[in-house]
RNA sequence: GCGGGUGUGGUAUAACGGUCAUUACUCCAGUUUUCCAAACUGGCUACGGGAGUUCGACUCUCCCCACCCGCACCA
């Protein structure tokens, strides 16, 4: 059994309908991935565990939708706009590009508040070469943020972004959650949305897009105790990934040091998994202190101030983040779950995915199709589960090792084979995903069962 | 963005400057089949895109696009 790769996961998602290449018909775009009806069912179904779990499930969550174009102001608010930009510089000789930031810290130049002008004038009067010996030439920012224009007229109109993070929908809204709700402290404001980043270069299938969704809340709390609610949650967020059905052994923590920190943070933990391409981050927990609302009361002028129900003195919350990427859990959740093994002698793939994450819940198959009584028969029970369950698929293709393999492959955690017994007593076999093996179970008890 | 590699049906592949582009699996239709990709018959589907060289290009050249590996980046 040879090691899974990025490769073998694309290739059975776009097989069997989970992922398709963006645009695909046209050659593709870069960075961009379809999901297909398994892919879409696999999604939907990862992100309202995460509903279910992180909101539903608690009663000082509340969850929001917000816009996906939001005010310029936004941006310049939390940063991103200043922030999100890399000003870049290239090695005439060798092509690579490098920091220019970077470069002019190393050599102990204060960057702050400089212009690219102004850093590459620095750079040549301090006679700064590339690492690798040679000269510097065309600085560029590079601005991860997707910019796109209001207003109809080519050319005219004002500049907006798309949303680089789903975060500022939740600040921005902090006064509003308070205003309807005004819920204790601590509480948070979750949600689940697209996000967009002009990245670079995209890789690893759906690992880096620039189109993505991202799942995540801020936590508002009151500073004294930002530890124990940081722990609260790191601890959640590995009883999150269990749930998911991801080896704990493969989920890794990395505290992240001071200096590779996001400048709000004051405290930040990676968790990272061992993808089939090697250790990434998966989802990151930040302590993003005042930050962000200290930002939007500045440059708005509304007070993001909350004054305790007790009548102590009013303050500015702060937030502890966590952040889930969906595409990447789903890809986490496909690499945990693709598993090959041996059934009677033969090779099988399939994913060992939790029931609860199943794109298919159940496939119900004739075992002969062409016995219209089985038949008939079949549809009555395929009808009865569709309306109970929903996601039951109907399977009458070839032969049923067939069936069962191919149910295999997209993870359906239970076969359902109605064969000439179930004629005189109505029990059906019922084929279990991981062993392989049969119970024979009365109709009746059928959905209990599952 | 830089460097290297790759691009042929849904997947995995073969060949060739010159008839209708090979094979397997998948998929679809049918025959058959009383529980793990059986067999038989038939069928759909591909040279990433665009220019150029040539009598003729999937094959050679250039540009573009996408994917993979390395670097860089990853608030």
């Amino acid at each position: 059994m040879s090691e899974i790769t990025l490769e073998d996961i694309a290739s059975l998602a776009k097989r069997r309908g989970f992922i398709y290449q963006g645009s695909e018909i046209y050659g593709g775009l870069a960075g961009t991935w379809d999901y297909g009806p398994l892919g879409v069912a696999l999604k939907r179904n990862i992100t309202n565990a995460w509903w279910k779990f992180f909101v539903e499930s608690r009663d000082d969550m509340y969850g929001i939708d917000s816009a996906i174009l939001m005010s310029p102001k936004v941006w310049e608010a939390s940063g991103h706009v200043a922030g999100f930009t890399d000003p870049l510089i290239e090695d005439v000789k060798t092509k690579k590009r490098f920091r220019l930031d970077h470069l002019l810290e190393d050599a102990g130049v204060d960057i702050k508040g400089m212009n690219l002008e102004q850093m590459v004038a620095s750079l040549k009067e301090k006679g700064i070469k590339s690492p690798d010996g040679n000269d510097l030439a065309n600085p560029a920012n590079f601005n991860l943020l997707f910019e796109t224009a209001i207003g109809s007229v080519e050319g005219g109109g004002s500049k907006v972004y798309l949303r680089g993070e789903t975060a500022q929908g939740m600040f921005v809204n902090f006064k509003n959650i308070v205003d309807s709700f005004y819920p204790d402290i601590p509480f948070g404001v979750a949600q689940i949305g697209k996000a967009f980043r002009n990245e670079i270069s995209p890789r690893d299938f759906v690992f880096r897009v620039r189109e993505f969704e991202i799942a995540e809340f801020e936590y508002f709390i009151n500073p004294t105790h930002w530890e124990a609610e940081f722990e609260k949650w790191r601890v959640a967020m590995h009883d999150w990934c269990e749930l998911l059905g991801l080896p704990a052994d493969k989920i890794h923590e990395l505290e992240v040091p001071a200096e590779d920190r996001a400048h709000y943070s004051k405290r930040t933990i990676d968790f990272e998994f061992d993808f089939p391409h090697g250790k990434k981050e998966l989802y990151g927990l930040a302590y993003r202190t005042d930050f962000d609302l200290i930002n939007h009361q500045t440059a708005s002028g509304k007070s993001m101030e909350y004054r305790p129900k007790d009548g102590s003195t009013p303050f500015i919350p702060h937030v502890i983040e966590p952040t889930f990427g969906v595409d990447r859990t789903l890809l986490a959740v496909l690499a945990a779950a693709y598993t090959e093994d041996e059934v009677g002698g033969e090779k099988r793939t399939y994913l060992k995915l939790p029931k609860d994450l199943a794109p298919v819940k159940a496939a119900v198959s004739p075992l002969l199709k062409n016995k219209p009584e089985l038949v008939s028969k079949a549809r009555e029970v395929y009808d009865t589960l569709k309306k109970e369950l929903g996601a039951v698929m109907w399977d009458d293709n070839g032969n049923i090792g067939k069936r069962y393999r191919r149910q295999d492959e997209i993870g359906t955690p239970a076969c359902i084979t109605i064969d000439f017994q179930t004629l005189e007593d109505n029990t059906v076999t019922v084929r279990n995903r991981d062993t392989a093996e049969q119970t024979r179970v009365a109709i009746d008890s059928l959905l209990h069962n599952l």
